[in-house]
DNA sequence: ACCTACCTGGCC
DNA sequence: GGCCAGGTAGGT
């Protein structure tokens, strides 16, 4: 589930709590999550929290020794914030006793989340990170266009590729196309310069109300106390296949691109 | 540009 | 039982 504004609401709600503190222990139930187990929970011990950043849909704390710990949720990883004596969820797959009884969670039904260590100051090193395009929330109109410009392909491939602009996902990518009024299916290098600005703008639209709303919420994703988020009210296309167009009234239709399910208007998108 | 694998769980 | 799901990585 998680794209950028869960990852952003995550942090929001997490850095706050997590800075300051220092973790005293790591328990590991699900070793496949994380890189170097068993090395991993014992590198971590007695670190503290210097800072927390996001990339895309990528974020990691600061921590001191150098180090910084990547998380990334994928498809149904969450964070959540317990007391030592609460009873563990079903699904959490790790913990990190940071003090005071609290209690850091990693909670994931589908366990596709990962987390792992990178070893000194510089995050971009990692090759995941490496691979990163511009985050897409802090895009300039500028950079956009400019790197618009070097690409072709299908719309909607392109705004799932991490490579071009990171932070876009399935939701967020059918309901920017929406906004901007594109059939997804369009090719890019068709797109007029028109099309390209209001791209733009619905991208980073688009972004922003999810975060504004606290995220979408469908199974899994909810704020560190277990509140969902609210965006999910709110999208126009996504999972609305076969349903009414909220503006026109039309069917809206559904396909595949780059395997997975996309949603348009075909009134009100052309 | 495809395809598959990684996993679990909910729904039909 | 089969299909579907917010993502990424690794292969051809």
């Amino acid at each position: 589930m998680p794209e950028l504004p869960e990852v952003e609401t995550t942090l929001r709600a997490v850095a706050p709590v997590l800075i300051g503190r220092t973790i005293e222990s790591v328990n590991v139930l699900r070793p496949n999550m994380v890189n170097n187990h068993p090395t991993f929970a014992k590198t971590l011990k007695g670190k503290t929290v210097l800072g927390m950043k996001r990339h895309g849909k990528y974020m990691w704390m600061e921590l001191s020794g150098g180090l910084n710990l990547m998380l990334h949720l994928r498809m149904s990883g969450r964070l959540g914030l317990r007391k030592l004596k609460d009873t563990p969820l079903s699904r959490e797959r790790i913990r990190f006793e940071i003090g005071n009884d609290l209690v850091l969670v990693f909670n994931d039904p589908r366990t596709l989340g990962r987390l792992w260590i990178i070893e000194g100051n510089d995050v971009y090193k990692d090759p995941s990170m490496k691979a990163l395009g511009p985050d897409a929330l802090t895009l300039t109109e500028e950079i956009f266009l400019e790197r618009l410009k070097k690409k072709r392909g299908t719309l909607k491939s392109l705004l799932l590729n991490q490579s071009f602009i990171a932070g876009v996902g399935n939701i967020y990518g059918d309901e920017a196309c929406f906004i901007a009024k594109i059939d997804p299916r369009r090719k890019v290098i068709g797109l007029s310069m028109i099309e390209r600005k209001r791209l733009y703008k619905a991208v980073i639209k688009t972004l922003e109300q999810g975060i504004y709303n606290s995220g979408t919420s469908f199974s899994d994703f909810a704020d560190l106390f277990g509140k969902p988020g609210q965006n999910q009210h709110s999208l126009m296309v996504y999972g609305r296949g076969k349903k009414n167009c909220r503006v026109c009234n039309m069917l809206l239709e559904s396909t595949k691109i780059a395997q997975r399910t996309t949603v348009w208007c075909p009134g009100c998108q052309k």
